[in-house]
DNA sequence: CTTGACCCTGGAATCTATTCCAGACCTTAT
DNA sequence: ATAAGGTCTGGAATAGATTCCAGGGTCAAG
């Protein structure tokens, strides 16, 4: 059977497939409060309304522009309870728009820097004796690679370690 | 006193000072082996000879390229040892280039995509009694928005979710 | 001696989305 | 009934680099 409980109401596998995420997935959502707790039936499984389906995608859109599944929440919850948190919405993604603007930028400039290094060092590699070392490596020390770190947002700043207290 | 025990060695937290890191971080890139241990004094206070900072510079760059602390810490063991990994740092490197220029083409897809979502959403949202519901984050259900998840490196695929053996 | 500023250790926490786990129940077809 | 397959739960694991923590030495100046 394709629609559970002969009822309009889709089971987590069911839903999970239509969305193209796991159950377990779906279980993390409602858990993060993005997916409003569905009723159960009287086996204790949860009765998904169709309209979950599009709640689900609607996440996963959210979460590609970079949204993090606590912003969702709060956003939602607002709203699931006749608030407009449009305002908040809006203003969220200006800052991962922003955001995305200057990681292409870093990234940009990280992939022609590792270009241009590839290509010395396969200069350096073709002159080189087989099983000698050519110091790849090394060569990264003089260049002036752009401060650009690229593992996602990365906190600004410069190291903290904070003090201890005892 | 600059330049501690008054040999020419740094200790922790010269080296982190001078090359922008912490000295929790020093004593991580240690563990991870990409940073060679240093000799101890008397006190046991780590002594590093000044060519540590190079390291550091170098391994920094390295992350910033895209190299894990495990590559690198693979990598640089051999070579420590008289070995010549440059094979290997090519390989890596190269494979790290591709997912660089791929990750390029997703951003700005995503970039542009949020982009045309905010300038929907700006009109929608001047044309809203102010406190009413735009319904901004709904929108995102139509788009058609590329598949590019945006999380960093993401393992591709459909969603798994292994089945039980018990 | 006391203070403040470093240093040491190993292990745990952070962040985030997703997955994995074990033990246990429900349902349906054979 | 019995096995297969879906579902339930809460908590732990994953990845990766960095940070935080507590408890405890070391050292120079006041």
């Amino acid at each position: 059977m394709g629609d559970a409980s002969k009822n309009g109401f889709l089971r987590a596998g069911e839903l999970a497939r239509l969305s193209g995420v796991s159950t377990d997935t779906l279980r993390h959502y409602e858990r993060k409060g993005v997916l409003p707790k569905p009723g159960r039936s009287r086996n204790r499984y949860r009765q998904y309304p169709p309209e979950a389906a599009k709640r689900v995608l609607m996440i996963q859109r959210a979460l590609a522009i970079g949204f993090t599944l606590d912003e969702l929440a709060g956003i939602l919850n607002v709203r699931d309870n006749g608030g407009s948190p449009c305002g908040r919405v809006l203003e969220i993604a200006a800052a991962k728009l922003a955001a995305l603007e200057q990681r292409i930028v870093e990234t940009i400039a990280l992939r022609d820097e590792l270009s241009s290094i590839l290509d010395d060092w396969d200069a350096k590699l073709s002159s080189t004796q087989p099983g000698g070392r050519a110091a790849l490596l090394e060569s990264l020390t003089g260049r002036n690679l752009s401060k650009a770190r690229d593992p996602q947002f990365q906190k600004s700043g410069k190291p903290r370690q904070k003090h201890r207290r005892s």
